[in-house]
DNA sequence: GACCCTCCCCTTAGGGGAGGGTC
DNA sequence: GACCCTCCCCTTAGGGGAGGGTC
């Protein structure tokens, strides 16, 4: 029954929840054209409702309103069928886009909730649980390469090996127990970032852990704070270290003002001493 | 240690899954300025990864880059863990959209379906479930009124009564059994659409089905057909009749050709002679 | 008074070159 | 040869009036 009556073009925007120019636009395009009155007047079936419902939706999907314009000339019950068929798998791949954006949200979110209570100039050991990462490979520093060589063949070597990840997640630097020892703290074994579908882990461990204030690279202080304090509490080293930024450009505007956290892996001296593992 | 290293743009891009032109645009209205080499070369740190993903990350959920500019302009923890939180709930409602719009595509489909393998020129007894519906007032067609002003009624209403429900689906007709044993069908006594969060039903209940082509109000001889086959077949209306046009003008193209189908509720007749409820 | 009409000008976020320099 | 630079022109989907007619 519905269908062949009219609506005015205001009481038409209005249920139709879109507005009167978006309504003259796709009369001028031809998308959907109302019947005049000979005072001019738009006038709107109530059929043309649903039209308008699965225009807008197609274009949330992003089609642009000329393929729009093409489905609708061209449709018939199959065809319409079919384009229904794929535009309800990639609502399922807009959904799975959402839910990617709220667990980055979420990540970057933890992040800075993390170091709200933190004494920054406080340094403690603490049992941290075990949390997934992505691990690049060991960084090729031999020839004169730097740094920014490594960090970029990690993005590289990372965008080849994994095309669908989202490199959505700030990289940090792992530090081997090694290399710690050797006080070789200026540039990572390895970058890693976190990444709830990561292979590797940042392990279950003691770590002594401490903070400070400073731009990229300005660690050394921080690490070199850290040493003395494992040294003077009897701890000792006894696995990798993890530099992170946890306050980074993300949410801080001064770049010579983020909040570092180097994490050293730890365990007591007397544990080894005594005989114990 | 990422972060104060630097990304030719065409690595940044990649990286960043977005284009030389965006980084460009983004470049010049100040929201992520690299550094410039002598060569007037554009050079990134990888922390400024970071920074592109959160700023498509807004940009996707509506904002525009003017007011991502103001809020990465004003940063601070503060600012950025509040502003993430209310947009992880816009998140969620974006994500309900899309269920709501995959609902829709999903009954638009379903209705089509429903007409697949059906013999247009059969009319059949059949049981059908309930199903949920949202059932308008009783239509007035008093002083003149016509079925246009009750179709424009039952819209205000419903605009009014549930200002947040799409009306995306289609409206149909409800005849009440008096009206159509008077053979007043013309116009139905009151409107309906189905929705799965309707509270009225249309009841499970055997009907007799009959489907014709036609375009909107051309039902009457469908009706004609199906209560001749009702009394021919020793069964007797005992409810309301459904009018609906499945394939409309969502998919056919011919106005004069849409599918009609009337369901009228029914029941054996000797059912009733016999005593039986 | 509220609603509708037809121009007409304006916008956001880039895309796509051309013409010329740099790794 | 692949990459980068700076113009410069172009686009989609409307928004927001002005100036004038219609319910």
């Amino acid at each position: 029954m519905a269908g062949r009556k009219f609506f005015p073009v205001g009481d038409f925007a209005n249920f139709s929840r879109t507005t009167r120019n978006t309504l003259h636009y796709y009369d001028k395009i031809g998308l959907l054209s109302p019947v005049r009155g000979g005072n001019k007047y738009r006038y709107y079936t109530s059929g043309q409702l649903g039209l308008v419902n699965v225009i807008r939706t197609l274009q949330k999907l992003g089609l642009s309103l000329v393929d729009i314009k093409t489905i609708k000339d061209e449709r018939t019950p199959e065809n319409i069928d079919d384009m229904f068929l794929s535009q309800i798998e990639k609502i399922d791949s807009k959904i799975n886009d959402w839910v990617c954006a709220k667990k980055l949200l979420f990540t970057l979110q933890k992040t800075i909730h993390s170091t709200l209570d933190v004494d920054e100039r406080a340094i403690t050991i603490k049992f941290m649980p075990a949390e997934a990462i992505i691990l690049g490979d060991l960084n090729d520093y031999s020839r004169g390469r730097n740094d920014y060589d490594a960090l970029l063949a990690f993005y590289r070597t990372m965008a080849k090996k994994y095309p669908n990840l989202d490199m959505n997640y700030p990289v940090w630097g792992l530090f081997s127990e090694d290399q710690i020892k050797r006080g070789s703290w200026a540039w990572p074994e390895r970058y890693y970032f976190y990444n709830p579908e990561g292979y590797d882990k940042k392990p279950a461990a003691f770590y002594a852990v401490g903070y400070t204030r400073g731009g990229y690279g300005q660690s050394a202080d921080l690490f070199r704070r850290i040493i003395d304090y494992i040294d003077g509490n009897g701890f000792e080293i006894c696995g990798d270290a993890f530099s992170e930024y946890p306050l980074n450009e993300i949410c801080v505007l001064d770049d010579t003002n983020y909040l570092i956290r180097v994490m050293i892996t730890v365990r007591r001296k007397n544990q080894e001493t005594s005989g114990n593992v």
